[in-house]
RNA sequence: GACCCUAUCGUCUAGUUAGGUCUAGGACACUGGGUUUUCAACCCAGCAACAGGGGUUCAAAUCCCCUUAGGGUCGCCA
């Protein structure tokens, strides 16, 4: 399975921040270049000079790096004068405009290609027409490709306008796609397509093939949307005498409303907007292998039982066979599933080190206590809460009472206080006696609270639930042995003293009233 | 409108290439139960699909045809 001579490239256009369609293709192409060990390359089509900016590259670039997408050859920064790795480049394409221009000459040289003098104006009126009639064909009508190309080429010497056009032959235009199997066109549905503008610049479908082949891709693997324009690119290749790569289009990322994920018109699952960049779910706090996990499954699956994947476990096991040739919906429902096992999986320090972040950004812990005396605290709460933690960020409303005092009781914790007639005020304050001297291990402190709940002659549930009020104000959290660790035993002892005071208090206040 | 592609539980999918082992398997979600100091996690159970119609065949989710539905593409954008 193993071919170091495979090449393949992601190549995105950077008129817009990093998709998730693009990111399961970038994906797609890098496992199956890791598998094979072959080479993954990545190039920026940035010749939109009005929509690409640099801000864009560097999303991408940005976000490729924190799925873990590690190109081979390609930019290492987001300028187009910046380094890059790789014999193949530039890989910015707006760089290699000087490359193009042998393969322009020979494609009007050998009547392949031809240059065509009508106006903008008159392909637009064209087009019109042909919607208006409801035209079967719509296209250019070739109107130039009967001019006597030594006449074309002295009216294009003298100044005159021209644009270039593939001369597309008669006949079958077919492939053997990766994914979809046999595919193939009637080339009489193929447009004359404009190879070079009239300002001299080559388009996008000579381009790819030109780039392509001088960075010797030889597999393309891309989106379904691209199907159409490969017979265009296979009859530019074949017009220039150059073997086309294998092609392999992987179908399309839906939204849960079951249209093509767009950034423009947003889709709703449970009311919720679902992103359809990349960025946000980073931003959220998913963790990225979970996010590669979830992708790679939204279109391939490799049997009818494996669902989780590591990183390596995907490169094993990637392949066209296992890729699904109908859209899918994403749902977020399974991310945040694939996030959880994830996240299970890993040890207690990894996940302080991956929630430190967002407990800064919260405003919870300086940057500096987090490295330093809160350091103990946060691993402490990040592996009480492994099992209750589905994106990163989520550990922000689990913390409160761990940076920050306990002031008030929610409904619940209110409750567990008040209820049997006060009597949780005399056990906070026994335990909290009890506690003098001892560390905070939650085993052993477990197995102490349940003797003095024998010895007090009260339920284990009596004595437990007041201490969750006590230490953390509401009813719901980690289990509570474990909140030792990372409030501490002085803040603990004194939040169990406090209670107890604020229980006579609230009593007080009733009886008077009443 | 034309062309290309696709069609299994609400969702992601296995099964289709080599028709019988499929009263269609798994996962998410949902529902019920168990476990438990709460919430989770975990365990058990349940719900739920071969788009429709014709063929071929002893036998079709699987092969063929039609219909329908969905998606994609039809730029001097990429």
């Amino acid at each position: 399975m193993t071919d170091s001579s495979v090449r393949v490239r992601f190549a995105p256009s950077n008129t817009g921040t990093l998709h998730l369609g693009g990111a399961r293709t970038a994906l797609y192409n890098w496992l199956y270049a890791r598998k094979r060990g072959g080479t993954f390359v990545l190039r920026i089509e940035d010749t939109d000079r009005v929509r690409s900016t640099d801000a864009f590259c560097a999303d991408i670039l940005d976000t490729m790096r924190w799925l873990g997408l590690d190109w081979d050859e390609g930019p290492e920064t987001a300028a187009v004068d910046g380094p890059s790795k790789g014999e193949h480049g530039p890989y910015f394409q707006s760089e290699r405009g000087a490359l193009y221009r042998p393969f322009v000459e020979r494609l009007t040289e050998t009547g392949n290609a031809y240059r065509c003098f009508c106006s903008a104006d008159r392909l637009t009126e064209l087009r019109e027409k042909q919607q208006a009639e409801k035209a079967s064909f719509r296209g250019y009508d070739r109107r130039c490709r009967s001019l006597d190309p030594a006449e074309t080429a002295k009216r294009a010497e003298a100044g005159e306008a021209c644009t270039i056009r593939l001369a597309v032959p008669e006949g079958e235009t077919g492939w053997d796609d990766g994914i979809k199997g046999a595919v193939s066109w009637n080339n009489a549905e193929i447009d004359d397509l404009i190879l070079v503008r009239s300002d001299g610049t080559p388009t996008y479908n000579l381009v790819v093939v030109l780039d392509d082949h001088l960075m010797a891709i030889t597999d393309v693997i891309r989106g379904d949307d691209h199907t159409s324009n490969t017979p265009k690119q296979i009859l530019i290749a074949n017009a220039l005498g150059l073997t086309p790569p294998r092609f392999a289009h992987i179908p399309l990322i839906l939204g849960p409303e079951g249209r093509k994920l767009s950034k423009r018109k947003a889709q709703f699952q449970d009311g919720v907007k679902v992103e359809a960049d990349v960025a946000p779910y980073r931003d959220a706090g998913y963790p990225a292998e979970a996010f590669l996990n979830f992708m790679a499954l939204l279109g391939w699956a490799l049997d009818d039982k494996t669902e989780v994947f590591t990183r390596e476990e995907l490169i094993r096991d990637f392949s066209f066979d296992g890729v699904t040739k109908s859209g899918s919906r994403l749902d977020l429902k399974k991310l945040e599933h694939f996030a959880g096992i994830h996240i299970r999986a890993m040890e207690p320090d990894a996940i302080a080190d991956a929630v430190t972040p967002s407990l800064v950004a919260a405003g919870l812990v300086s940057e500096v206590d987090a490295a330093g005396d809160k350091r103990a605290a946060i691993v402490a709460l990040a592996g009480a809460n492994r099992e209750r933690l589905t994106k990163f960020s989520d550990i922000v409303e689990k913390a409160s009472f761990v940076f920050g005092d306990v002031t008030e009781y929610d409904a619940k914790s209110e409750k567990n206080l008040l209820k049997n007639e006060g009597a949780a005020a005399d056990v906070l304050r026994k335990y909290a006696v009890a506690l003098e001297g001892k560390a905070p291990d939650a085993g052993q402190l477990e197995e102490q609270a349940r003797s003095l709940a024998e010895e007090w002659d009260v339920k284990f549930g009596q004595l437990v639930h007041p201490i969750r009020a006590a230490l953390t104000g509401v009813a719901v959290g980690p289990p509570i042995f474990d909140v030792f660790a990372m409030i501490g035993m002085d803040a603990a002892r004194e939040r169990l003293t406090r209670a107890a005071a604020w229980v006579d208090e609230r009593r007080k206040a009733t009886e008077s009233s009443s």
